[in-house]
DNA sequence: ATGAAAGCGCTAACAT
DNA sequence: ATGTTAGCGCTTTCAT
């Protein structure tokens, strides 16, 4: 009897009425008079009546909030864009449960059906770097539950999602670094299969090409874990350096990325922009106090997190089933610092 | 009818038993003939049987799952606090939901209520900055919800805590600074009344008071926001910098303060360290690029975590009321590095 | 060892 | 306009 909260029953015999009565009043249907509402609403208030969602979910089969499914928090990217679904969900009523799957499969999958058993409206998701079977939100889309992807999609699944312009990124960043006069350009990036990792492959190839820079494989190299590993960073940048030919650049392809690969280079006294310029995709708020100063890619991370939630509302509360997707993309944007420019 | 999840009463028309055998041979119980239990065992499995949670709750009035109440998670030291805290929930079978009050008294008493709402069966606290009154955490330690605070905690209340030692934290980065020829040591730190701000002042002050460095009030800063606010650490450097007898290097009490400070710093060409010394609090994971690398005091975040939750769920499973309450005191750890080395 | 039934707090169909 | 009642999925007391 851990709290002993007002409930519906404890109003209705306080007032001498009936449960469904107080229900109605606060839920403010039609069919009451004004002054029985009146009553009820003031009495509650009184009381600070708070309903119990517990039992509402229990009824509804519905619960106001909705889950999300990321990789980690400690991320400046999904921070951020954490902070722009909670601004919606806020304004909306929606309540938000956060879980993070550290990239493994295994926690995706148990965090989904966690979030599904306890009756989340809807799931906002970024997909784990180890995920390729999509059979565990496959089966709850299917029953019906709206999902939402955002950043990490997939192809497979006809739903909403919101990314960055990946493929703009990566070759405005590549375009960059050729302007400035770098011209043998590596590519440090993420697990291959996750859709931003092949987007923003294809920038970068896209910029090489149309300023006639053979494509090298050799200078493409993939951290299955996005350098949430410890030593996944130093062992791609080590074997960069070891190339006969050797990079001059590196468009690095996320926040843990570029931040490793600088502080790797500063441990190989690498100088950075003289023996090889960066560019890195980051949503770090401290990139101006790197040394040196970081070029980078920025998404729009608060953003994406408010469309991704509109679309999820749009989603649950849509009356009918909703037949039309849309992938919106948002624009990414390039800021460049010392880490780029040629001396 | 979202989820056609199977229940017990499926199971139990299925096998022609009564539901509440069928709960019993899910929940163990003794008396139950083994038979019938490996009966409905064997067929809850193979239907992927899986109880719902929101029901139990409803009747159990307690949901393994437990509140965080912190004021950001895009913060490197909270973050990570919350990722201690899931690997022992995790382990434990406990599920974490997580709220932010972005520092904002009113969402603080907004999320606290929701998450008791949500029968959360424990709260893990790290107060936000506007917070004096305590109201809304009492009333529910009355009705015995085990609460544990974190890092911004308040004598205010019995029970568990958990924090860093900022005093020592404090105290050394000072006397480093003292050590490493600074004399005129400033102090910017986060709103006066949180705990945290108080014991990092009384390190401050006692290592200026053992090396014989008379205290100055006006070398003390604080920002109410703890620098979340745009311009506040700026504007705070700027006093700094303005004083007749301007300081020759800070003590930052806080992650942001202490980026912020970098940042500001830069922006009014101070150089560091040979204008101004800096020793900051701080989680960051990428101290060692900055500019220049920035010595700093760590917290043991992680280890918290683990520890908050580890006292949480010890309140929780204990069968007597608790009476006797620990606070845990964790040593912080001082890294020196270039900003705060006298050329 | 098993079943019947009540009840957690709420909503809504069905009376009146 | 208001009351009565059933039921959401589960646990648990009380019968048998």
């Amino acid at each position: 009897m851990k709290f002993e909260a007002i409930t519906i029953k404890d109003i209705a015999k306080a007032l001498g009425l009936s449960t469904s009565t107080v229900s109605r009043a606060l839920r403010d249907s039609y069919e009451i008079s004004a002054e029985t509402r009146k009553l009820v609403l003031e009495y509650a208030e009184k009381l600070n009546y708070r309903p119990n969602p517990i039992a509402q979910s229990l009824k509804e089969k519905r619960s106001r909030s909705i889950g999300i499914v990321v990789c980690e928090i400690a991320n400046n990217f999904f921070s951020q864009v954490i902070n722009g679904i909670e601004s919606v969900a806020y304004n909306k009523g929606y309540y938000v449960i956060i879980s993070q799957s550290h990239e493994s499969f295994e926690r995706e999958v148990a965090n989904t059906q966690y979030l599904a058993s306890r009756s989340v409206d809807g799931l906002l998701v970024s997909l784990s770097t180890e995920t390729t079977d999509l059979s565990h939100f496959n089966k709850l889309h299917d029953k019906g539950l709206p999902i939402v992807f955002f950043d990490r999609i997939t192809e497979e699944m006809a739903t909403h999602k919101v990314i960055a312009n990946n493929f703009n990124g990566a070759y405005q960043a590549t375009e960059h670094l050729i302007r400035s006069g770098f011209r043998r350009i590596a590519h440090l990036t993420i697990s291959s299969h996750l859709s931003i990792t092949k987007e923003r492959l294809a920038g970068y190839k896209a910029a090489l090409a149309d300023h006639h820079i053979p494509f090298d494989e050799s200078l493409v190299k993939y951290c299955r874990y996005g350098g949430l590993i410890e030593g996944e960073t130093d062992a791609a940048i080590e074997s960069l350096l070891k190339l006969t030919q050797r990079p001059d650049a590196i468009v690095t392809a996320s926040d843990k990325l570029s931040t490793g690969c600088l502080a790797a280079l500063a441990r190989k006294n690498v100088r950075v922009p003289q023996d090889m310029g960066i560019v890195g995709f980051t949503n770090s708020p401290v990139t101006d106090i790197f040394h040196p100063a970081l070029t980078c890619i920025r998404q729009p991370a608060f953003e994406m997190g408010q469309v991704a939630m509109e679309m999820l509302i749009q989603l649950i509360e849509s009356k009918h089933p909703v037949e039309k997707f849309e992938t919106r993309v948002l624009n990414t944007e390039l800021t460049v610092r010392a880490s780029s420019t040629r001396p």
